[in-house]
DNA sequence: GCCGTTTTCGGCCCGACTGTTTTCAGTCG
């Protein structure tokens, strides 16, 4: 059983025991141990059979039994009971908007409501507005959240739809009269690789000018909520959008709460509750009832005894901890970025030549580009052969002649690992490239033992430098590779292979909780945009975003080294 | 159900908004 599968069967159990109305602590433990073990770098499974399970945080005596019993079965007696209590398909009733655990038992027992279409067909009755405590508009509410949720496929999108969305909307809110300030905050500001909704932050006087100019925005279609201090809404795209608006004198305080994530604020507010605190949005009250505003988001930190915690690592996933010990990583930045080794021209499947892709690179500020084509056996992408591996290489330094010293141009390929392991071009052909990246990009579906086993033969191959996107995942359409990643990464480790943080926003791949092992057993990282068009350069950010909540710090990170380190490397790792 | 230089028992963040209520429960982030 996977981190993922553990960690939705204690979701389950979590919704289940809520509807049943146990006491919220029991149903908290459980969320809180699904979100450990999904953030988890390493699989349960491998610490199951170490006896470490109690290393978990959130995970006792009693979840520890359940994991194991889980582990030696597949199945969990305790779950399969509450089951046979609770109707495991009010879970789904749950994800509706506005509807909880207390609104999902009433509806079950007193309706006989069990499901969604049960659900909506009484909404659509008229019966759920004749229970007490119901009226006409909490029916309506429901309605509408149950259309919503039907309309969009998925509850998340990727990170870089929402941005530019974020955008456009921070702009306009700039613009507006009184507007101090306006920021990204949520789960987009901390750089996860997909965002439930759209949160900002405003800082101005008069809150309720800032809501009412936001609520009259054209791409707004739908007002779910508001008040004096935030507002609920809806996109003509579908995307959910916060704000909340508060004076300059809170933005510190109130960045930090909109921010989040949940978990990290909890952390903060219980620490300052340990210094006789109450840490809000609206500052930190002392016991003597008086209010210490916080303007700044560092100066939030310093009054809890903590150097200032970067977005990507508000997770609740030990940086409360390291920033109390004074460990905090220094993460990577973009500016520490200095070459692409990971890029693509029209010589293959990429959408511009060699020029365009050398000067857009340049443009970004890089100092050096390796251009990685296909190999001949990728025929979808138009991979090359031997014979214009050739030719390549003499346009290559023939391009470098002519631009000179503005961009160091390197000759490497991407080559495909093929079904058996071998690489897909000769070992003659592959040495005479200054870098060479080995990717997997089709039999994604072999065993776990299979897909390992390639992976490790090319990570031994004298040849390969990096390994691109090591699973292959797509995120929300194709799966990743079942691989024994504890393996890849000690024989990456051991042999100096670099494996890339492929920073497409429908890659990213390896994904933070894997960089962030990587890491710890020393493996060697590139982060790369695997560059199909010149703007995809651009791209960097959302892989720099990965690396920073994996913990990824400068020291491991190959394209942080000059080009001259960086062709060392490849010349001379365990050949 | 977890967890501990204030505890192995008794705690477990804090506030806004909504709708149905005559003072609050439920939901959400």
């Amino acid at each position: 059983m996977d981190n993922r599968e553990l960690a939705e069967t204690f979701d389950r159990i979590g919704d289940l025991l809520e509807i049943k109305g146990e006491v919220v602590y029991k149903v908290l433990a459980y969320r809180r141990a699904a979100e450990s073990i999904r953030s988890q770098s390493r699989a349960v499974a491998d610490l199951w059979r170490e006896d470490e399970l109690r290393s978990i945080p959130g995970v006792g005596e009693a979840l520890a039994t359940k994991i194991d019993e889980l582990m030696r079965t597949g199945k969990l007696d305790y779950f399969e009971k509450l089951k046979r209590e609770v109707p495991v398909t009010l879970v789904d009733v749950l994800r509706v908007g506005d509807v909880g655990p207390k609104k999902a038992a009433r509806f079950w027992k007193e309706l006989g409501i069990q499901d969604l279409p049960a659900l909506e067909a009484a909404a659509r009755d008229g019966r759920l507005q004749r229970l007490r405590g119901m009226g006409e508009r909490s029916e309506a509410r429901i309605l509408k959240s149950i259309e919503a949720l039907k309309a969009r496929q998925t509850s998340r999108v990727s990170i870089a739809r929402a941005r530019p969305v974020a955008e456009s909307l921070l702009e306009r809110l700039r613009f507006l009269p009184g507007v101090a300030a306006a920021e990204a905050a949520g789960s987009l500001r901390r750089c996860r690789e997909t965002v439930g909704d759209i949160d900002l932050l405003v800082a101005a006087r008069r809150p309720q000018d800032v809501i009412r100019a936001f609520l009259s925005f054209d791409d707004i279609s739908r007002v779910r909520g508001q008040g004096d201090t935030k507002a609920s809404v809806e996109m003509a795209s579908g995307l959910a959008v916060q704000l909340w608006v508060h004076p300059p004198e809170h933005f510190g305080t109130a960045l930090q709460y909109a921010t989040g994530s949940q978990a990290h604020n909890v952390r903060l507010r219980e620490l300052a509750q340990s210094k006789g605190l109450s840490l809000s949005e609206h500052g930190f009250k002392q016991a003597n009832g008086s209010i210490r505003e916080c303007d700044d988001e560092v100066e939030v930190y310093r009054l809890l005894g903590l150097p200032w915690i970067p977005p990507e690592l508000r997770e609740d996933r030990g940086e409360v901890e390291a920033a109390l010990e004074g460990r905090l990583p220094d993460l990577i930045t973009q500016a520490d970025i200095h070459g692409e080794l990971h890029a693509h021209t029209d010589w293959s499947d990429g959408a511009a030549t060699l020029e365009e892709m050398a000067e857009a690179a340049a443009q970004a500020g890089l100092d050096y580009l390796v251009i990685t084509d296909h190999s001949r056996s990728l025929g979808v992408a138009n991979g090359l052969t031997p014979e214009r591996v050739r030719q390549q290489r003499r346009k290559i330094d023939a391009l470098q002649k002519k631009i000179g010293g503005r961009l160091r141009l390197l000759h490497g390929t991407e080559v495909e690992i093929l079904a058996d392991g071998r690489l897909d071009f000769p070992d003659d052909v592959l040495a005479a490239f200054d870098l060479v990246t080995a990717s997997v990009h089709s039999s994604l579906r072999q065993s776990r033992g299979r897909v390992t086993s390639r992976m490790l033969a090319a990570i031994r191959h004298p040849h390969v430098d990096i390994i691109g996107h090591l699973t292959g995942r797509m995120i929300g359409t194709r799966d990743p590779a079942d691989l024994d990643l504890e393996a890849v990464f000690q024989a990456a480790a051991e042999q100096g292979v670099a494996l890339e943080i492929n920073a497409h926003p429908d890659r990213l791949d390896l994904n933070e909780a894997h960089a962030r092992r990587a890491t710890e057993l020393g493996c060697l990282l590139a982060i790369n945009t695997d560059a199909h068009r010149p703007e995809h350069f651009a791209l960097r950010a959302y892989g720099i975003g990965i690396a920073r909540r994996g913990w990824v710090t400068l020291a491991n990170v190959v394209n942080s080294w000059d080009v001259d380190q960086v062709l060392r490397w490849a010349r001379g790792h365990a050949r």
